[in-house]
DNA sequence: TAAATGATGTAACAATTGTTACAGAACTCT
DNA sequence: AGAGTTCTGTAACAATTGTTACATCATTTA
């Protein structure tokens, strides 16, 4: 664990954090699909993100689903933060978009660090400040680009997520993470195969023009 | 200014704070309408809003709009909190809904105040935590409503932040507010006007069924 | 291997939202 | 009062997005 905690946070967390975070922080593998947070749940760790990447997405009340962004590698769960600080409720669903490991922090530790290590004050701070600009990058997206545009750039931005141009989705999910319905996105997808950027095949998009 | 200060920020600031924002602090006054911050500007001071209340709106580069949401009496604004840790440039767009006036804190003070004063960091962090949950409902409305729903949401919350059942604005600002166009917000008003929850007025929509 | 399940392709149609065009009302300014 | 401007109402139509229905193909399971 240690090392790991080295890799990923060597130049942005003192080497008093970092000790704290191997004394205090359980380390937890999660497969590919798996929920690690749902909403509702109750917060009482701080997942913060050693390897692969999460999926974080916003669910309504009649189950209507809608994906935010993706969380990497030394990222740290923003929504949960908010938790930390009041609510303690959570509003939106992670999912492990890959395999992946994270170091789970009790919440408690929030306030203390927050107080002793600069490094933890700079980190929460530009925690929230990416999350808030990939918020802004959602609302944009949703107010100003029509669904042609949105599902380009969403598989673009899941190449870069997931290091691969050969996405294995279904078109079923790609609908539900842009909370639209899978006849739109498999007419999208054709249109997009015919103008050449992407190769069709079962359970898996190829993109072809990056 | 003391006097204002203590109305707004009495249980929220410490003494010494209040002290330390009435000595920097620069109290400005603007008229409804004005444009506070404008995309693309250098901030170089945090806006403290003591009275009145702030539209926020989001510009994509072809000037298309949208609102995102209020900043009200003892609200900072959080985009420019961003922007004091790291990126300068304003994102958003700040336009005084109704007359206001505001503190203006030089952005240097935020690091000093994060390493000085407690309250200032419960307030910062509450500051994020508020305006997470405002992006949050901006992006719900956007993906789960349709324009009739946004359009009864957005007259509701616009009686609650200016406390007035009457509304003075034209189909035209809520087409841009909502970022769709002027005849759509007509056809649904008078829709809405049919169901009887609203009345129709030259510059006026007055909310009936509040 | 046959049946069941899941994924995709596509047509036809419905609903919503956006666009263009124009008319008339209300207001402002001189 | 008259001219110009702004605001609102509405029709007609276009484009986008959503829905229903069904066929086909691939994969898994019995």
């Amino acid at each position: 664990m240690k090392a790991l905690l080295q890799d990923n946070f060597e130049y942005l967390f003192e080497p008093a954090l970092l000790n704290e975070i191997d004394n205090v922080g359980i380390v937890k593998d999660f497969a590919a699909g798996d929920v690690i947070i749902n909403i509702g749940d109750t917060i009482r760790y701080m997942p913060l993100l050693l390897e692969g990447a999460i999926k974080v997405s916003r669910l309504d009340d009649d189950g209507d689903e809608l994906l935010l962004y993706y969380l990497e590698r030394g990222d740290v769960c923003a929504m949960t933060l908010t938790c930390c600080m009041g609510n303690s409720v959570s509003e939106i669903r992670a999912m492990a978009e890959m395999d992946t490991k994270i170091v789970l922090i009790p919440v408690q530790k929030m306030s203390d660090w927050l107080r002793d290590f600069h490094s933890w004050r700079t980190f929460v701070f530009e925690s929230y400040n990416s999350r808030l600009k990939e918020m802004l990058e959602a609302i944009d997206n949703l107010a100003f680009l029509n669904m042609h545009e949105r599902l380009l750039k969403y598989l673009k931005h899941k190449v870069i997520v997931t290091k691969d141009t050969m996405l294995s989705i279904t078109h079923q999910t790609v609908a539900y993470d842009l909370h639209t319905s899978r006849v739109v996105i498999s007419r999208l997808l054709k249109s997009l195969e015919k103008e050449g950027k992407l190769k069709l095949h079962r359970n898996k998009i190829e993109f072809l023009d990056f």
